[in-house]
DNA sequence: TATTGTTATACTCTATAACTATA
DNA sequence: TATAGTTATAGAGTATAACAATA
């Protein structure tokens, strides 16, 4: 894959998803001496960043199913990362929360993050790469309406 | 997914992963009254882009297994939008090239991917749009200084 | 000996639905 | 009635390896 195939320079889906696979990949290779997942990593940053999480809002935050989310709770839950409490307010949700073995992974989960985005972003400089982000996060996130379309710029203030 | 998670602002790797996941809903809508997959799509816009193409040329364009290549060439094969053609020079390989049904098809599917790179850069202005898309083509594509970085394996003795 | 394409296999991920226990 | 989580299943995608024909 050294070469860059014309169509893919001036087809904005074709570049995202190799930007999204090389990330990605990128991040596989920092993981791999914590033999942690990308998926899990993503799960231990949230309810480490955000506190206790149910499984609902962690199926919301990472766009996968919720029948995947079980089986991914599982094996973190088996590694002792985490742990299902029961929620304070609500009698069929779980609280998810990190263990301290969990906190402890994910202090070398974040390492791992730096690592990458410093990897990834090598070809930009400092002004870009903060405009990169900043753009590839309003593309992400901004609001659609029910055709998809996503409504012209609402700049957060 | 109405809400956006702050982990996911602030870590490049989830947002380039939300960016892909909503560029391929978006074009899989525009697709959907064609009958055709993303990656079919793909395929055609490769060989009407670049002519005549084998399918190791393919594999390393979409980033794929050449196993899986075989498959959806074939279902493309039986749809009568390409046709695997014996190579000018190369026994072993393949010429594959689109028909006239698979031309014309290509048609739409240009059109698919105008509709959808409209619906999908609405949040940006049009010199935004340009250079989004310019630093995501960067950023997959990026020269392989990374080559050196994915081996972190520098073991001391 | 290496490469192109094919086949086979196993594993993961996705998508769906049914089910329970709660709300 | 709707929601949170579980379980089951089928289909698609990914990753490997073995293989035949050819380079």
């Amino acid at each position: 894959m050294n070469e860059t195939p014309a169509p893919q320079r001036s087809v904005l889906g074709l570049a995202l998803r190799h930007a999204h696979l090389r990330a990605a990949r990128f991040f596989a290779q920092e993981l791999e001496p914590l033999d942690l997942e990308n998926h899990h990593a993503g799960i231990l940053l949230h309810i480490c960043r955000l506190g206790m999480q149910t499984q609902r809002q962690l199926v919301d935050s990472m766009g996968v199913d919720k029948s995947m989310m079980v089986r991914t709770l599982d094996a973190l839950e088996a590694r002792g990362l985490v742990r299902r409490e029961a929620h304070p307010t609500d009698r069929r949700a779980h609280a998810i929360v990190a263990t301290n073995a969990g906190r402890a992974m994910f202090d070398q989960v974040a390492a791992a993050i730096r690592r990458t985005e410093e990897r990834m972003t090598a070809c930009f400089t400092p002004e870009e790469r903060e405009l990169f982000h900043s753009m590839v996060v309003r593309f992400a996130y901004a609001p659609a309406d029910e055709e998809g379309l996503i409504k012209p710029e609402t700049p957060r203030t």
